[in-house]
DNA sequence: CGCTTCTTTCACAAACTTGTGAAGTTAAGG
DNA sequence: CCTTAACTTCACAAGTTTGTGAAAGAAGCG
């Protein structure tokens, strides 16, 4: 693709950026309701809109209408969190921020970690609170659902890859 | 090794307090990083933590050292996304806080309405960017892996359901 | 090398959240 | 009915979070 992707790539449909800002706005808000910061909401649904799937600071910038400041935190955590990774331009300071189509609903489903850490407190709690108490074994039931859930997640995704190339043919959007 | 504290007769089991608030505030503070607001995360953890599953406003205020103003709120949180149920006692204006052992993580996984609202801005979204454009399939890729999200988490608890009878014998706690 | 362009860091002001005391509301039990 | 126990609502103070401008920090390119 060119360099200059926005402008070059007119060819199929002529773009209302009105309708692009809404949908971007509604669904950064759903994000947010969900628990992630606005910011880097913003920035990631503005992301997932863009044709190339790549966008530099200053694009961003423009088009959310924020400074550059806000721009370098929320892709700091996007990137810290998997959902977007940055790219050097070669012959240019400019950064640019990508979001792997695929790549980037592996790392939602990727609150593995959280569940670890889930896991990780109730086993402490089945301990001191004891294992034959009524207490502890609500927690025991707890836990056997959250490791239950992570194995059952790793065979989901294993089948949703299969299930997306019958969808769409074979790899993902770059 | 707290066995003896554990063991300890009577139906509600004299229980090292400390142990038991060290496990409330541990796990709280795993679900208020996960997205929960503090007080509905303590009320929780400290109702999964009791052995009845069910405590009063006044027991919670007092265990968790707050008023009870952050008690009915934190309540009100709880019951709105299903983790908590509230039941009058019977000749009493007491209320009763219940965490019901099995509902409340199949209303964890009722992200499923979280999930509903997201479809519905992709589907906004494949429809303003045109479904022909590069962006526009990346939604629609991103909303059909949703879409299978949803049918699998179905499937998943039902799998749990059998999975846990296996396990615990009968049906959960309560 | 040093100029220029882009990005990051930092301190702070504005905006939002949170939890509290106090007043208000509801209903049980005399 | 009236009292009183229990919960809820409200206004606000304290504490966080957020996004900005300004300045410093990298890195191409002449």
């Amino acid at each position: 693709m060119t360099e200059r992707a926005d402008r070059a790539d007119r060819s199929t449909v002529e773009r209302d950026p009105e309708a692009v800002s809404r949908f971007v706005e509604h669904f950064a808000a759903q994000l947010v309701e969900a628990g992630v910061p606005r910011m880097p909401a913003r920035v990631f649904a503005a992301l997932l809109a863009s044709d190339s799937g790549t966008l530099t600071s200053a694009e961003l910038g423009e088009r959310l209408r924020i400074s550059p400041a806000a721009v370098s935190g929320a892709v700091r955590y996007l990137a810290q969190v998997h959902m977007v990774s940055r790219e050097r331009e070669p012959g240019s300071r400019r950064e640019r921020y990508r979001v792997h189509g695929d790549q980037w609903y592996e790392a939602l489903t990727s609150r593995e970690t959280v569940i670890k850490r889930w896991e990780h407190a109730l086993r402490e709690g089945v301990d001191s609170l004891g294992a034959a108490t009524p207490a502890g074994r609500r927690l025991a039931e707890t836990l056997a659902f959250f490791e239950f859930v992570d194995t059952e997640i790793a065979e989901m995704m294993n089948r949703w890859r299969a299930h997306r190339e019958r969808l769409f043919g074979t790899q993902g959007t770059h």
